[in-house]
DNA sequence: CCTGAAAACCGAGGGTACAAGGTTTTCGGA
DNA sequence: TCCGAAAACCTTGTACCCTCGGTTTTCAGG
């Protein structure tokens, strides 16, 4: 019988140290400025050993982006399924606040993001059924709260979604261009309350 | 007397070629698989000959969006210093609908940004002062709203004029992650019509 | 029309991301 | 316990970005 396929345990904790280890690295000297000889260093192995796991550097700077997607979507899945809108909105300063508490990531997030951009890249197919299904989670919060008169009937919950979602990119671009002068919470929290009148 | 400084007629010419087709290459191929040697073989002189006018291939990369960025100022310059608010959101979906016209721009325009995400490279002063020009004075246009009646009072110019970007940008973002499906135009529209409220 | 300083350009070399292939280690099944 | 297939890992080689000289070309001032 021929073993099934699968990774070894040794694999899995390397794997991991690799990720903490380049999210460390990234946040703090930069996506660019940290070569694959140093974090496979950090790590204890070869150049060559780590692209055994992440076939490119991309693949590495996606796991990183990964590992914040995982964290702020198990955030928002502890949100009641029928939380009025004010928790909704609450929910997205909290996650900017969050984002702001890591701040390095930040800037990584927003590279990883353009780098989803190019069709080709492997970050792209994920990236583009993460926001698939955030923009659609969302809108179905948003169609729950139009049923209970929270929101205007009429509202385009797809839109709204989107535009949420939109906003909250755009400003961390922002936040990252102007070195953390522009206020994150605070644009959020505004476009929030635009959206509730 | 020693001579001033300043650049060469053939000089000016050959940089202004090599943009050229460095963005048509960029837009084909994407940025990443287009290398300094192929813009350099294109425009007709040697790698350390192209490097000689810009310094980098990010150089190269900002020197392409920032030709995409002073012809959307131009466009804008264009509009009424007292245009009413629906010419102004009429131009920001019409801004839209020009960057359509180049979609392999858009997600060009995108990677440069995040590129300028970091503070060390050399986007990042053109960009951060690009987009406070930008806010303000989009948010001075909207000042101007405010006094008119035409917005309601008490408004947060600034604030509205952040979102107003933000909701570009990530738009655009959504756009190039989606592969074109997401209706760009709709969703800036979608913003203005929840802002005239 | 010279002159010379700066701009324009070239070529060699280094560092880094990555591809390809070989070697060692893991670990389920006999 | 031992076998062997797959995972884990390393070594070598390549393409590309970029640095650092040196060389050629431009073009204002005398």
């Amino acid at each position: 019988m021929p073993r099934r396929t699968g990774s070894y345990a040794a694999g899995r904790q390397r794997r991991d140290r690799i990720v903490e280890v380049a999210a460390a690295r990234f946040a703090e000297d930069g996506y660019h400025r940290t070569s694959l000889a140093r974090i496979a260093a950090d790590a204890d192995l070869t150049e060559g050993g780590l692209l055994h796991h992440f076939p490119s550097k991309k693949h590495l700077l996606l796991a990183v982006a990964e590992h914040r997607i995982a964290t702020t979507a198990q955030w928002w899945a502890e949100l009641d399924e029928d939380a009025s809108v004010e928790a909704v909105f609450d929910r997205m300063a909290g996650t900017a606040e969050r984002f702001l508490r890591q701040p390095g990531l930040i800037e990584l997030f927003v590279l990883a993001s353009a780098e989803a951009a190019d069709p080709s890249s492997p970050a792209h197919a994920v990236f583009a059924e993460r926001y698939r299904t955030a923009v659609d989670s969302l809108a179905a919060v948003f169609t729950r709260c139009v049923r209970r008169g929270e929101l205007a009937a009429g509202t385009d919950c797809d839109a709204l979604a989107r535009e949420c979602v939109a906003v909250s990119d755009g400003l961390q671009l922002q936040w990252v261009l102007s070195d953390g002068r522009v206020d994150l919470v605070a644009g959020v929290r505004e476009h929030a309350r635009r959206v509730l009148r």
